[in-house]
DNA sequence: TTTTATTTTAAACAGTGTTCATTTATTTTT
DNA sequence: AAAAATAAATGAACACTGTTTAAAATAAAA
């Protein structure tokens, strides 16, 4: 009796260190896949890239990660949790339309600051095809931040801003509209467009964009 | 004299019959390529692939094209010249907040209905870098369409609408919005998010906007 | 007809994602 | 401690990629 209760613990003990190195490990292949794949992008980051760059064969990542799209999709989801937890402060801020005009103010720093990121979670198609096939939680639960937004603008309605606007299309719409300010610059199609003032369109086009509210708001 | 003269006549009719000849052959090769890259994407449509398609060796298409990038960006030249022609209906609106949103509209039109163009046009990232290496009219002019909403806009100023706005960075806000649904429609970040209405979500939004410019007018 | 120029081709190069039999290392059982 | 079982790591192989290039085929000019 006491014999199988050491054996017992024994294994326990094994296959915990093991598993935690396993997670070590699959952590070391993330972060240098992260590194290249914000550094050169993920088409043209190899498996042989990420392996060399851990010194590594690249037949055992396999182990790890079904695939090269199961490596991003870990990353893409690592993404949401940084841009919510940026979104926390916002839970202070009790004036539903200053809340909505700050909430724009961190979603478009969040993707000056991280563009590749961004570009991850929202602009490229790769991860997509992979949301659709896994239970991917962060996504089946509805996007927490889309969803803050929403009740965001709801709170806005019932305090008389909106009249005559439709909740979910409205809120639709104000997603749409940072996200194509900062996509368009991420993906540089102001560039050549307006070439003279491409480091400030972003923020002035947000600008705009609050001063506008401001006037819906009167 | 005579004999020069014929020869002369017979060497111009050749090359000319050659140079349409490789024109057809060029013309081949693209719309090859606009049918693979519209229906499997760009990344993973291959030159061997175009070659199969038009009954070619894929090394003779690099006697048309410099590289894979050239095919692309000649298509995305095309993108723009079919853009543009639909706005032209437009130069008969004379009220310039009419003209502003029925621009939106074929703008979005042009979207969804080519969806495949758009992201050619607007997302993807490769073409920008030939861009930039490039002499590419189409925006070294500052893309005509964008300078076409600058205008209006610059017009709806003039009319007494969006008073105490910056035109440039207005304009950038509207292309923006517009550019913002179509894109996270087209990259499917709706699809999970907004899944019982996605396929009027667009154009909600966009009536959301129109409702939001009226009530910028009043 | 011979020379010259152009177009086309297939093979080759260095790279890709992914699979898999084999080797290596570790753990469990005897 | 030795043997068996399990797990992890490997490198070669497969079928693909974009691109280059020497050779072959074709057409034009002399």
């Amino acid at each position: 009796m006491f014999i199988y209760f050491w054996v017992f613990n024994k294994n326990m003990g094994i296959s915990e260190r093991k598993e935690r190195e396993k997670e070590e490990q699959r952590e070391r292949i993330l972060s240098a896949a992260k590194i290249l794949f914000l550094e050169k992008g993920v088409e043209k980051t190899s498996i042989r890239n990420i392996a060399d760059q851990i010194e590594y064969s690249p037949g055992s990542i396999y182990h790890y990660f079904k695939d090269k799209n199961e490596i991003f999709h870990a990353l893409h989801q690592g993404g949401f949790q940084q841009l919510m937890s940026r979104m926390e402060v916002l839970t202070a801020v009790p004036n539903p339309m200053e809340r909505l005009k700050r909430m724009g103010a961190i979603y478009v720093d969040f993707a000056l600051e991280n563009p590749d990121m961004y570009d991850l979670m929202f602009i490229k198609e790769a991860p997509m095809d992979h949301v659709f096939n896994s239970n991917d939680e962060q996504w089946k639960e509805g996007f927490g931040t889309f969803n803050f937004l929403r009740s965001t603008i709801q709170e806005c309605i019932q305090e008389g801003y909106f009249r005559g606007h439709e909740e979910e299309a409205l809120s639709f719409l104000v997603w749409s509209t940072v996200h194509g300010m900062v996509s368009l610059h991420i993906r540089r199609r102001c560039e050549v467009i307006l070439a003279q003032r491409q480091s400030t369109i972003v923020k002035d086009g947000l600008h705009e964009f609050f001063s506008i509210l401001d006037r819906l708001s009167s």
